[in-house]
Formats: structure tokens, sequence, C-alpha cells
DNA sequence: ATGTTTTGCACAAACGTTTGCGCAAAAGTT
DNA sequence: AACTTTTGCGCAAACGTTTGTGCAAAACAT
């Protein structure tokens, strides 16, 4: 009853009538190396077209000890700015002749964890993460298993883990900045993930900002806690019943600030009319909204492609990647939900 | 300078003072079944904690002929529709203890048929497809080597295997129904790749409607190829220069509609004054443009998971499944892209 | 004709599992 | 005390590769 595979180097060999080792070596192409003859690696090639033989990668990862596949644990592939790296990180990957395991964390750590052990027993050739806790030992374990491994987005500085994420501070000190110059004053913030460093960054450059502006920062302003469209949902409601509610909100996050936006619109309140609106994370539709969006974009296609490129390079190389961390640009697109108002 | 791996079941037999098959059978449970004192199997539980043993799946695989993977080739990840999809499958996947390797075909059959192998090679034990192009010997090939597949999205009927999918014609002809009865006569159809099922059904659709309606049919108005954005574009700029252009345009896709909004914004046209503009594919920013817009909702997330358990009651119980195609319901949305006009 | 080099390939181990079978020691039976 | 059964575990093969080493035959040299 058990089905045997017929299409192994052993049946190609006693087709042929050749040893196993020989059939091996004419298939990876190491036959003048082995000094196998021209004669015994034609017959040997024939067979294996005939027999539409075809390599098992198990058995030949687990003899190599590599897979030519990595992992990528993402927090949410349905979040458009992941999932527009994922594309990239996959496209590079196989055009490098990498597979790709995907594993989606949920903002979970606890998932996390548990797809980075079963991705380690595949024994995956290394490793992309978008992290989502504070607390990184079973990284770090990987690390020391010598699996290469690469940040995206979030990441933990000093480490010694390469990462590529968005200039984040930057970023949002300019939005900020260009709020405060179109005279606005009383700025909330919805943030994601309050431990994830982007977020932290990006209320440091929200911080910096009226700092220099000479504007008390208010921390009541500073809320939320998570990138769902909920939280921004719900931090949006909760600002607009304050005494005082501010008159523009900066959305950390693409989620968050459209779940802003719909609790503006259901509190009958207009874009920028009555709250200006400003956002991370740039998406095409955004231009065409009923008060197009302005936004810091984020240059999701490189970030995937750079990371995949240090960690395909690390797997290559053997090392460890020389530069750390890698910031990539950001850019303010000013639209129409900012409104000039008096200082 | 060979690293060895320092973690294998031999290990713990060594450690323990036991043989690797006894080992083996505690560490998966089947120390009665075999036997095995408790005495024996609490010594080697105690060494696998210490030693923080891990199974290498590699090898488990190879032995067992089972991966507990499962791959998933996308045409376009980075499409809201596809990634909504993607999200439902690899959670459904990994709820049930599979991995997902996730690969992109960029809507280019070679690259299917190359992924296709890769994945067969490195034995996942099912694979669900969106598959792009009419030839499929590729695909037949897999099931002949009783790989379990389903399709998704993309079908072929009359070919024995399962495929889940929205309800394209009735989809289709509702939203056109609701183009006629609206005054609409000359509608446009843009749509995706021709040869696939969904838009030949949803082509289908459109012109069930119209003759329901004793409209003729103008092939004219029939037009566009694939499913991107640039297709959307290129096609409405075309559809408007002609000398009597289309008082309404059904996007196939949701990009297309995305590229055909474009184009007539930079047209001057506005949605619904000038043209009206339905789509296939419903989006949560779609009610906030500045046209909300009227589209026919695909219910990706049971797309996903329908999909994701056929697969793996295929895998499990060993057999084909029952039911060929699933055809999950689709909804018309109505919001403020269609002008009511006199027929 | 003998000795040396080259040619052409095969043997067998190894990667880390799982599992059918076998076998000695312990326990139970009469 | 001799025989049967049960208990507890180990041996070795197998999954499909890759590769270091060995070795006979052929070719070359003198």
């Amino acid at each position: 009853m058990k089905e045997y595979n017929l299409n192994t180097i052993k049946h190609i060999a006693e087709k042929v009538e050749l040893s196993v080792s020989t059939v091996s070596r004419v298939l990876n192409g190491k036959a003048k190396k082995y000094r196998i003859s021209d004669e015994a690696s034609e017959i040997i090639l024939k067979a294996a077209k005939e027999l539409n033989y075809t390599p098992n990668l198990l058995a030949r990862g687990l003899r190599l000890n590599k897979t030519f596949t990595i992992g990528y644990i993402i927090p949410d592939i349905a979040n458009p700015f992941f999932s527009r790296i994922a594309d990239n990180v996959e496209k590079y990957a196989r055009k490098k002749g990498y597979s790709v395991v995907l594993c989606d964390s949920e903002e979970d750590a606890n998932v996390e964890k548990s797809s980075v052990q079963i991705l380690a027993d595949k024994k995956i050739d290394g490793m992309i993460i978008s992290p989502v806790g504070q607390e990184i030992q079973h990284i770090l374990d990987l690390k020391k298993k010598k699996i290469p491994i690469v940040f995206i987005d979030r990441y933990f500085p000093g480490k010694d883990i390469p990462f590529v994420t968005s200039e984040n501070y930057k970023g949002a000190f300019e939005a900020v900045k260009h709020l405060i110059e179109n005279g606005h004053e009383r700025i909330a913030c919805i943030q994601g993930l309050k431990e994830t460093l982007p977020i932290m960054e990006r209320v440091r450059g929200y911080i910096a900002a009226l700092k220099n502006y000479n504007i008390p920062v208010d921390e009541s302003l500073i809320v939320g806690d998570n990138f769902s469209e909920q939280n921004g949902y719900i931090e949006t409601k909760l600002l607009l019943k304050k005494s005082k509610p501010p008159t523009a909100i900066f959305g950390l996050s693409n989620l968050i600030s459209f779940g802003a936006m719909r609790a503006l619109r259901e509190e009958g309140l207009s874009i920028p009319g009555d709250t200006s609106l400003i956002t991370f994370d740039d998406l095409p539709y955004l231009d065409f909204l009923s008060t197009p969006m302005t936004a810091v974009e984020q240059q999701g296609n490189e970030i995937g492609n750079i990371a995949t490129k240090m960690l395909i390079d690390q797997i290559e190389s053997g090392k460890n990647y020389e530069a750390e961390g890698i910031f990539v640009p950001t850019k303010l697109i000013a639209r129409s939900s900012v409104k000039k108002i008096n200082g």
C-alpha cells in the first residue's frame, strides 16, 4: 500500500546502470570535477529527462543543511503597508532562488515565538521579522544558532541584528512641523504599539517638533496603543469629547488614521474644516478621498528589497552584515486634510 | 570547522544512555504503545527539556513524507483582494498546524509553473492556487502525484479539482442590473485577464443583464485584458474618446476601477455627474472616497477559510473533496457613484 | 615488459528521523 | 524447576541526497 517514489536518483542509477553517486554528480554539474565520462553524463542526463527527475528538496536540505527558504514573520499581512513589503520580499527572494514561508503573528508575541521555533525547525536559511514584543530572547537564540536575521520596521538597536526601517523620527517631525506651520498647536497623536521603536521614534519626532516651536507638550493628547483601525476610531472619539479637542490629529499608521477618519465622519465633523488629519503611510487611495489626506510616505518597496538583500547577503556570505541599521527616507505628501488656521 | 548540531535525538539518547528509538518513541508519545517504562520516559523527557530539543522537521518530513506545509500561489499579494485571502489562508492553516509558503506568480504563467515545481519538490502536503493561464497541465500532474490542490478565485471546471470562488455571474448581473435600473444603457465593462473564469463569468453576467432588459450588447464597450490599475486607466481613457462614450463603467476588479477613477479625474469628469462607476471588490476606503463607490463585495475571508479547510480536509482524509466547487455569494453595496439618469 | 599516472566510476557514511522486528530479562504459571 | 508470557528496550533499515575516499582498468612512460 505504501507509495514508492519512482523519481529518485536511485531510479536513474538503476536505469542507466551506474552508481547513485555518479548520477548525483552529473546532475549537479560536477561531472568534470569527478571525471565522469561525457558518455556517462549524456545517458544520465537523458534518463533524468525521461524519468522527469526533480530532486527531493527535503533530502537535499537535510544533507546540505541548506533549504533555500527564508521565513518572514509579519504582524498583519492584510495591512497594505506590510503586504507591499511582503510583495517585495517574496519577489526579491524568488529571484535569488529562495522561497519564503510566511507567518502572520497577528501582533501576538506568543504566535511570534512559536513561529520562530517552527521556522527554525524547518531549517530555513534566514529570517525576516517585524517583531511584536519587547522580549526578543527567542530571536537572540536564533542568532546564537547562526541563523541570519533582519528586522523590518520594528527593531532593537544594540542587539547586533541588522534592520531596515523608515526615518520615523524625521517623518513625524516633518508632519508635525507641517501642522504647526499651518497654525495648529493642539495636535493629537494616536500611537500604535507603544513599545515598538518606530512608534517611539515617531512620538519623539512629534514632541521634538512641538518643542522646536515652543509649544507645550500636552501628554493627554498622546493616546492610543495599537495599530488597529479600532484604536484610531476609539481614540478619536475620546479626543473629541475633551473640553478642548485638538485641532489636528496625527495618526501614526494607516489603519489608525482610517479609524480616525471614520470617527470624525460619524461625529459629523469635516476634515479639515473641523479637524485636520495627517497620517503615517501613504496609499494610492488617499488622493481620492473626499478630503485627500496628507501623508508621510514610507517606501515599502525599498524596505522590502533592502531587507531581503541584506538577509540573503548574510546567508550567502556567512557573515554578519556590516551596517547595523538602515533608515530609509520618508516623504511628506501634502494634500488637503490640513487646514490653515490662525495660530 | 563543520558545525555539529547538538540538538538531536541522538544526543538525548547518549545523555540518558538509552537508544535513539526509545527516545523517539517517548518524544512522540508512543511510550505505552511500545512499552517504555515510566522511569525511562521521565528521564528522556527531562533530558529533552534540558537540551532544549526540537525535532528537525526536514528529517521528519523526509522520513514521514509529510511536512505540515502547504503552498499558496497567488497572482499579486499586494492586491488587497488577495492579501485578505492570504491572511485567512495563513491563519486557518496555522491553527491547523500547517505553515504556508507563499509564491507570487505576478500573473506570469512561467513563474507559476516553476513555483509549482519548487513547491512539489519541497514536498508540501497540499497547494492552493489562483492559476493564471489556461494551461494547467503542470497542475494536473500534481494531482496525479496525489497532491491535494484547491483553486481559489480562478478555476477550471471538469478537471476534478475543487475550487472556491465568488458568484461572479450573479454579482456582475446585479451590478449591471443596478446600473440599468438607474437608467444606464451605454455601460462599459473593463475586464481583467480574459481567459480567467471569474472574468468570463462576470462578462457573461454583464451581457445577460443587458439582454434581460433588451439592451443591445455593444462589443466595443467590453474592453481591457488584465487586472492592473493601468489597464483600468488606459481603457477608460479610450472609452472616453469614443464618439458616444458610456454613461457608466463597470470595473471588473478593484485595481481596474481605481485606474478608471484616476482617468476620469484626469479628464476632469465627475463621478457620477459625468460618468457612473461601479466596481467588483469592496474595500473599506470606498466609503470615504470623494464619491463613495458602489461595489460588488466579495467575501475574501470566507473564500480563504473555506479553501484552506477544503485543502486540509483533503490532506488529512487522503480523499478528494466531495464537492467540486463552492461559490460564495457576493453582495451589492450601493453607494453614490451611480447616477440616476433618464433612460 | 614493467612501472607510473590518469581515467572513470563505486562504496559507504552521513544528515536526523521513525518504526518493524527481535531478543534478553523479568514475571507469572504449573 | 521448567515453561510460558510479559516487559522493556535496542538493532537496523529506510526516507533521498551529497561527497570523501578507494580502487580497478586504461593509458602512458621507459
